[in-house]
DNA sequence: TCCTAAGCGAGACGGTACGTCTTGTCTTCCA
DNA sequence: TGGAAGACAAGACGTACCGTCTCGCTTAGGA
């Protein structure tokens, strides 16, 4: 009991400079926040400050996990109400599209510009490992697939971070739906394909080059 | 006559720094660099530097676009001399893996850990540029593509450069050709894809997802 | 019968904090010596300190009383056991060499490097104090000393104290005995020309520069 | 000549950072003085501050060492003016005296309160070393002189900064020319004394001490 | 016997100064 | 006269202490 105040008064200060750090993000930018920005906003010792966190990056990769937290709790949720019913109908991907689209604001400050590259790595280990499992588990029954299998699902991720982030950048002129639907289409035949043989196997070379590369590419400026 | 030669002091400059910024990034990787440690490891005054670029990205892009030009003749030179033959083939994706691999210590270390978001960024602009142009070509002659096609050009990519990545921070188990092979493999449906219709429409997602996530994934911490 | 026990607690910190800090002062010198590093060393909360003493020099204050009403008692023991003899033939400033050097680790740390000026002005003040009294007495008995009396008792004072430190911080070349005796050929011809006119007057300056300057003096580096 | 330009330049943020010392030493005193109180002051860079001095009391030595070549230019000044007359008449107390008397407002800042440990020491070394040589000089005329040499070389240095800090302290109450008389009244004899045997030599403990303490003396508070 | 007040430890906290570091500007010198 | 050298201002960083504070614990005396 007495614990739980403790922890509260603990938790009351992290909890300022998370917020404070949020509204600074959206405000100005990751890079540009400086510690003195924080320990102004969250009004908080200097000191207080570096009790909890190494550094900058430590606070928003804390914040960071308090929202995968929030999201996996949702995602609890979800299923959870939705399992009453026959059908679960929960799709990782959906979900994953409509909670970055409710948080755009903080998403596309914190993956947008700069500290991304944190922020990726993170959030690209954290798919890897949700996908590796179940992956592995498939590749097992089948056997020799053409790829290598941490090759496809790093790919994989990687593909729908790009898709992510595209849609963060331009303002998320489609809907999460159709943004998974892109998703399934892009990715869809890719997966049959690293599988199992797939039906056509790689084309040659020459064949699928040619399929854009048809003039003396000048790219670029 | 006295032009030429100045020119040459000039440019003996700015390849010192070229050379130091290489040196240090092998060394100890971009981020961690300061330009006092260019100026050190150059000979070269301050002032000196900031008469030259802007700060330390803007030497990092220059040394870049150094290597790109030399890319871009090697590739000249190839396609110049296989011409004569009678079958250019030259593949763009296996000449940069190929290109990559050479020049490897450089790009693990400019395109792995750090720095890599601009590097990275460039790069993505730079193939980007260089696909927009064939693929816009071959949609006009298609109507009302599944995908859109900036997504879909975005995604190649994206799909390019983690392959790429990967290939670099894992020390390159692979031969050039064979990251190729699985380049193409993994892609080469999702062009089919995305460009027609293709055969089979996007699964619906209960089909998708069940491909691989098949129990209450709990992933990560 | 509780305000006994109760007292007891409350001095039983305050003395765990009185010899860390000696502890500490012989350790490391006072300056270097952190709030944090006596709570430690006392195994003492820090509230606790702050309870008692104001900060770190009100503590070397109290500690330093503490030894003064040692040194106190002992002059009284001193002077009772012999007083029941016939000749008192307790003096002072010898008592005080022999404490000092009783004691000299802790004064040497103390008065020695650095946090001498506080407790060196502490000594004065008290050494004044002791002075002032029966010297005012005597100088009501002459008329017109030659020299101002506070001057003369703030110059004896100084005198006093400057042989002990350079006693202390010479280590202790010479016994106590020696000491007094030096203190007291130096002094005496002055309380002797301060307080009469004694026999010989102020030298003119010239007179009394030409003692030891000769030449012209190249001093120090 | 290129040389003393520089110089100069340097010289002038250095100057500047003396100024500001000097004139928030006046207002506020030594120890309240805060690095950035410095810089603010004399409009400089911290990182320049750092590049000419390791902190606060390494300025105020170097600041100190300034006045003591001022006051040595001008004894050199005057005793060159006053050599052309036939009577060299510069006594280096009383000038001391007249010295500190001019810059009191300064001295008294630095002397007074705190910082004065430092700049003390620092002045009893100087001074010190100015007598030490004469001192040694004479001493080796006599023979076994009744105290030794540093002692008494010591306690002449500290009486005479005794009556300097007492001074200042006191809002000099008299001329330097009368302080310069206290001095030669209070030193002389002991100088006297200290050289031959003197014609008295050193009273006994019990003479000696019957000059002032005639009374259980209960100094203090 | 329980109760209440105080001494106490533990340590979070706001605040201030420090000395280090790096950046980009600006002045001065030299060839 | 234009480029090299490097002094400089600006200001963020992470560290170290300080003195205040809140919180429960223990304990001892009075009910």
């Amino acid at each position: 009991m007495k614990e739980k105040k403790e922890d509260r008064r603990i938790s009351r200060t992290r909890r300022l400079m998370h917020e404070a750090l949020m509204a600074l993000i959206v405000e100005k930018g990751y890079e540009a926040i400086t510690v003195q920005d924080i320990l102004d906003r969250a009004d908080v010792g200097r000191s207080t400050f570096y009790a909890h966190f190494r550094d900058k990056d430590e606070l928003l990769l804390s914040s960071f996990e308090l929202l995968r937290t929030l999201f996996e709790q949702q995602q609890q949720e979800l299923l959870a109400s939705r399992r009453t019913g026959k059908d679960p109908e929960v799709y990782f991907v959906l979900e994953l599209f409509r909670h970055t689209g409710q948080h755009h604001k903080l998403y596309k400050a914190i993956a947008g510009r700069q500290s991304g590259e944190m922020i990726l790595k993170y959030l690209h280990r954290y798919l890897y490992n949700m996908l590796i499992g179940p992956n592995t588990e498939i590749m097992k029954k089948r056997k020799a697939p053409p790829v290598p299998i941490e090759i496809t699902t790093h790919y994989l991720v990687s593909a729908l971070l790009s898709l992510m982030t595209w849609w963060l950048d331009n303002n998320m002129p489609y809907s999460p739906e159709k943004m998974d639907e892109i998703f399934r289409t892009l990715t869809a035949p890719t997966i049959e394909a690293a599988i199992n043989g797939s039906d056509h196997p790689a084309k040659s070379p020459k064949e699928f080059y040619s399929l854009f590369i048809d003039s003396d590419c000048c790219p670029d400026k």
